[in-house]
DNA sequence: ACCTGAACACCGTTCAAGT
DNA sequence: ACCTGAACACCGTTCAAGT
């Protein structure tokens, strides 16, 4: 006899990801997040294989949720940077997993498919591939160690990030100004 | 009646690492450190408060010994850049660790004064900080997503790798060519 | 077809009892 | 003083039994 379902999976994902920023990955318990849904633990294997399954899941709709951002910001290097960054401070747990988690990366790379278009408008077509990927390493470098408290010695860590986006875009600009030293289109 | 000593507090260290490197923050089980030093799990009490405490020793160890590396390697960005790389493809679990446990990053902001002294030369006393931070967190960020295997899509990432070198690089000279614009001095 | 209680394996941690 | 077995709490996961 068919039952009506009392949960879903994004209402699970939902649920997962707000334990996840306020208690970190610890505090993403199969019982917890069945209780925040009204649900018995073992009801969660019913739509979730297991318990890293549902932590890809949270990085996943992390990363969705940044690229939408991203998306939706304007078009510049300065604005993704500071997008990414703003983003970053709101769901840091969520960032972080993003990646630390096995197979989240895909989901990670879309979110630099943005980014890509705004370097081309910079540098050009050629290098727009390698000049994204040195772009998004750098603020996500940046944004982790931010993160993880290694700014925390004082200073204005708003002033260093402003300056790291201006020499960087100082750098890129040299490179454009080099004729076509065209680089294969590595992935994300 | 004393007892002599069965394993060290240098001993436990060195086993968590081995067992990080070789399963991840999961494989690192207290009963499984104990066995790898020839003991109990309850023994390790006696020389460490508990699990998270000997994680964050697992940090504070590698970021140690990458700070050796990096003291003992060539005195150029690009040389540091260099060892960086190479030490994170080495240990990435412990590098993972550096930027993931809570409290190590003080032990992972010494990693970062040679690379001070470095950015020092290049672009001089004003900006030396600013963008030694600029630059640690670009190779960071590189290592990190070259690590949760964001760059698996093809393309040859030692490419990309030199790419963002030489162009931080150009960015910093470009910089350092600007009139004292002095920063305020951040942690690390 | 989904949900649950009961059960199991595993892990971190404590502690009284050994030497 | 260090070490241990036993015990406990907690978590992930399975499964037979309910509706």
């Amino acid at each position: 006899m068919p039952t009506p379902d009392r949960t879903s999976l994004s209402e699970i994902v939902d649920a997962g990801r707000v334990l996840l920023e306020a208690g970190g990955p610890a505090g993403v318990t199969m019982s917890a997040v069945a209780a925040s849904v009204g649900v018995r633990a073992p009801s969660l294997y019913k739509r979730v294989r297991d318990r890293d399954a549902l932590i890809l899941l949270l990085a996943e709709a992390t990363a969705d949720e940044l690229t939408g951002r991203l998306v939706a910001s304007r078009a510049s290097l300065a604005d993704y940077a500071r997008t990414f960054r703003a983003f970053a401070h709101e769901r840091p747990e969520g960032f972080r997993l993003m990646f630390a988690v096995e197979g989240a990366a895909e989901a990670a790379g879309r979110a630099a498919a943005p980014i890509v278009v705004a370097a081309r408008d910079l540098v050009g077509e050629d290098q727009a591939l390698a000049s994204a990927r040195l772009f998004t390493a750098w603020v996500t470098g940046f944004v982790t160690m931010e993160l993880a408290g290694s700014f925390r010695m004082g200073g204005d860590v708003d002033d260093a990030f402003e300056f790291a986006l201006a020499t960087i875009e100082a750098g890129l600009a040299a490179q454009a100004s080099r004729p076509g030293q065209v680089l294969p289109a590595h992935g994300s």
